[in-house]
DNA sequence: ATAATATATTAGTATATACTCATACAATCA
DNA sequence: TGATTGTATGAGTATATACTAATATATTAT
């Protein structure tokens, strides 16, 4: 990110976005933890309940580093929970709500696709 | 994006998750677009009605360049449309379901932040 | 025709990040 | 103690993308 004046204040004309603005930034950051397939495929399988990393390696197909590096992100947007048991470590979802969200979005896709569909003349 | 093994068919082991990664592929796509600060900001200019790009330009404070690109990007998610009138190109919002998700990733956000400033000891 | 204006696009750059392998770290067991 | 196993992290690479200036395109006015 580069230069993009940033209002100083409530000086200096435009409209008052001061704060909101950081408001924006946060609410960018979530989504931009949920635009990754692999991290939905790992939540969608958190939806069964707790799972260690090891087996969420096995369930999504994906190598453990990366996994684990996943679930780090998740974990930083308190989206996952963990807890260590031994050697393992077990992740669980924090934030129900993302399903929620996640809903929406297929809510908004099919909407999409069926108003095309009707556009071409669709039964 | 390379590798990362996906299932060849109902062969094979691992569990049957060959036609939901299609829709997660979307679903991420979608969560990508409101991924952007900017692209946000946009939006929720957008709230109050249609706007020309230039309009646009001068509540944002961006570069014409960019704002044209974000809405080229909303646009193509089909969350804006587009009406042409003279020289100037009028945006709206064409799915206003993306507001409720800004909204529940808002709710998500702050009961986050009142868990810890309990788990700060906060009145 | 030329000029002026609004928008879109091309080209180039800088940054972010998803992925990999290899390795470090931590806990259990011999 | 060392070996084994599960998880996290360091380092490197490849790709995506947000930004910019400059230019192309299109519409209206002179």
């Amino acid at each position: 990110m580069t230069s993009e004046r940033r209002g100083g204040g409530s000086r200096g004309g435009k409209p008052a976005r001061e704060f909101d603005d950081q408001v924006l930034e946060l609410v960018a950051e979530r989504f931009q933890v949920l635009a990754e397939p692999m991290r939905l495929r790992i939540l969608n399988q958190l939806r069964g309940g707790e799972m260690s990393v090891g087996a969420l390696v096995d369930a999504t197909g994906g190598r453990q580093a990366n996994i684990s590096r996943h679930l780090s992100a998740l974990l930083a947007q308190g989206i996952v929970n963990r807890r260590k048991e031994g050697v393992f470590a077990y992740y669980r979802i924090e934030d129900p709500k993302i399903f929620d969200l996640c809903e929406l979005v297929c809510d908004s896709l099919q909407a999409r696709l069926t108003a095309r569909q009707h556009a071409l003349g669709g039964r």
